[in-house]
DNA sequence: CGGCTGCTTGAGCTCTATCAACCCCCGTGG
DNA sequence: CCACGGGGGTTGATAGAGCTCAAGCAGCCG
């Protein structure tokens, strides 16, 4: 099995005139694109912008489960599971996003088995992800786990200025221990603190710290 | 999307010709399947028995991932992401496997574009399970976790003599633990404990438990 | 400048891991 | 037949990681 493409392109898998059936609109931050509980109609791909996919549950404490980033599908979880959303969808950074109502995503499932691959391979690398935070969360300890969650979200997105919040609900911490985590690894030198940014100071290292057994 | 279907049959999936090239295999308890690190080569199918996907940390810990039975696709989480194996699949009850082999999996995907809708409904609700597992670690306490455990577990497999181990290593706590929630959720009437075995008396006031914000 | 939101630090508490003892059940071998 | 051993289970005492609550600071924008 080949390497899941890296950057996707909506011109090269859909006709013209499926591409004509297409519905655009742009998201401002903090606007909700679906909420948890919602019935999928279709599934979206994301042109521009950067997504963050979190649960809210009743007694305050938020989780972050996922980003999304340029030029990936997303929606297409519950829409395959054929259940309701599991969390809800807001914009962090401006977006500019594209539907597919359910005709013409099964059109396209249907008439191009390379987009229904893709999504698999995205669902394949997103659930090794979930199941090795999952593992993470009993073996290792908070400053590792917020290690990991930098590590993930500067993928997503170097530039952007993700908060300790935000970092703490990726890794299943409070804010005020990311905050003593951040401090103990800056003591290590693996990181640097300047302002609200987190600069890595020596990724090889960084990484080896995640497999020490302390 | 329709509902993913509920029980799989290789007859109505494959020709007769693939099912020839099929390798059959049967595999006792205990038995390994494959191991983390490894390459996939090709798809599996479970036609009987039970397995455990677990990853062994090296300081000792224990999660269990997933568990197959009856009549499912297995391995391909793998071998669309194109990585290594992420944990290691173990043989609980005797198990009856079938493998399609590189050749024969990419022919598969490409003849009957069921096989690999089928495989990406099954890991959208994989990949739903462990989100939901994800915010449980942070939000729940660990007898609620012990609920989700057992009603996943028996869920897989009513009969089954999961163990405190088994119960613990699914929702990430320790076996202590989960005898000590144990207790408490029969002191509830919510189980009870036969010896070893656990019987869910009320599963309506079960799953009203793990919405308690307690 | 004021105010808001995010960040940091401290003190105390809680939950769960850890360590340890003991029981029960069952299979094995003398 | 009984002694033994091992795995699973339960229960108790203790310690520690991270949460909670609280206060104060820092960066950013009107």
């Amino acid at each position: 099995m080949q390497q899941p493409a890296t950057r996707l392109n909506l011109k090269e898998l859909l006709t013209d005139q499926q591409r004509a059936r297409l519905i655009s609109k742009t998201y401002r931050p903090g606007e909700t694109i679906y909420s948890e509980g919602e019935d999928p109609k279709g599934i979206f791909f994301l042109k521009s912008g950067i997504l963050a996919l979190t649960y809210n549950s009743e007694n305050g404490a938020e989780s972050l489960l996922r980003v999304f980033t340029n030029c990936v599908f997303f929606g297409h979880r519950s829409y395959l599971a054929a259940d309701q959303y599991h969390a809800t969808l807001t914009v962090l950074k401006e977006a500019e996003i594209r539907f597919l109502d359910q005709e013409l995503t099964e059109e396209v499932f249907a008439q191009n088995p390379k987009v229904l691959l893709h999504v698999a391979q995205t669902m394949a690398v997103d659930l090794r992800n979930a199941e090795n935070r999952l593992r993470d969360m009993v073996g290792k300890k908070a400053s590792q786990r917020v290690i990991e969650a930098l590590l993930y979200l500067k993928h997503k997105n170097e530039d952007f200025p993700w908060t300790r919040r935000e970092i703490g609900e990726f890794c299943g911490v409070k804010t005020e221990t990311v905050s003593r985590a951040l401090g103990e690894l800056e003591s290590l030198n693996l990181i640097r603190r300047e302002g609200r940014s987190i600069a890595i100071v020596d990724e090889l290292k960084l990484v080896d710290y995640l497999n020490e057994p302390s």
